[in-house]
DNA sequence: TAATGACCTTCTAGTAGCTGGAATCTGTAT
DNA sequence: ATACAGATTCCAGCTACTAGAAGGTCATTA
């Protein structure tokens, strides 16, 4: 298969393909003229790290990710832990994120957004207000 | 004052202050023997800086912030448009990633974690179980 | 005076994960 | 023959810093 091919069969730009061969997460054949040639193995391969990347997993848990799907020992423990890792760092992020999101909306709120110079969100950013979070 | 008052004043490393510099979000004066000479005016302006980043504002968003600040005739409309948009890009991550967190938990929880190499999240990975989101 | 150590300078390169673009080759259809 | 799609490589750029190297400056102490 062309790069093209499984660019449309995986969802991947075939740019991502290629930077997934640069750092080694697939290695296609090549065909005599110079093309990848991909095997229906490396595009499951490129459909599974698709679907790992659109749950927010780093290369590099995919990468882990993958040598436990490809190895048929694993513990299912070791999945999950690198799962578990993943899951606590969205939370987190989330949390922050909302902490964000309630001063910001704080601002938001108490500045009129008129046509007048006076504005409680640059008194804030400046430090001339008592900070709002 | 010296790069390092500056740093512990407004709480930013010297390194970000530098590259700050760098990107023209500040213009410090210079000593005689090449060091920068901050005035009180910039060190607000890095405080300012600080707590924009803080709220997660992007540097662009900053530099918008930033000349709305010293703009004395500037209308508080402007500056609620610019908070507005970054408190909407905010809760609009916080979704993504509710939904990313609500889909790797039925994962993690499905997964029982033990010895065996059975695992329901490397099967929704390869796609071989229908996906959970 | 010399040495030490803290502080300052500039520069380059690296981080994550691609993405865009240029220059060039291959394959297919007209 | 020509056009055009699709393939190749390589280099640069994106965000917002951060690490580190090589070296200059300042203040204190022996």
């Amino acid at each position: 298969m062309n790069i093209g091919e499984v660019s449309r069969a995986s969802g991947l730009p075939a740019k991502t393909i290629r930077y997934y061969e640069d750092i080694g997460l697939v290695r296609p054949a090549r065909e005599t003229n110079g093309y990848r040639d991909f095997s229906d193995q490396d595009t499951h391969k490129l459909a599974f790290l698709g679907r790992s990347r659109s749950l927010g997993f780093s290369i590099d848990d995919c990468r882990t990710l993958l040598s436990l799907y490809e190895d048929r020992d694993r513990a299912s423990s070791d999945v999950k832990a690198v799962a578990s890792e993943h899951l606590e760092r969205i939370a987190q992020k989330i949390d922050e994120l909302q902490a964000l999101k309630f001063t910001l909306e704080k601002l938001v709120t108490r500045c009129h957004g008129d046509n007048r110079p006076d504005c409680p969100i640059l008194n804030d950013l400046s430090g001339r207000a008592a900070p709002s979070a």
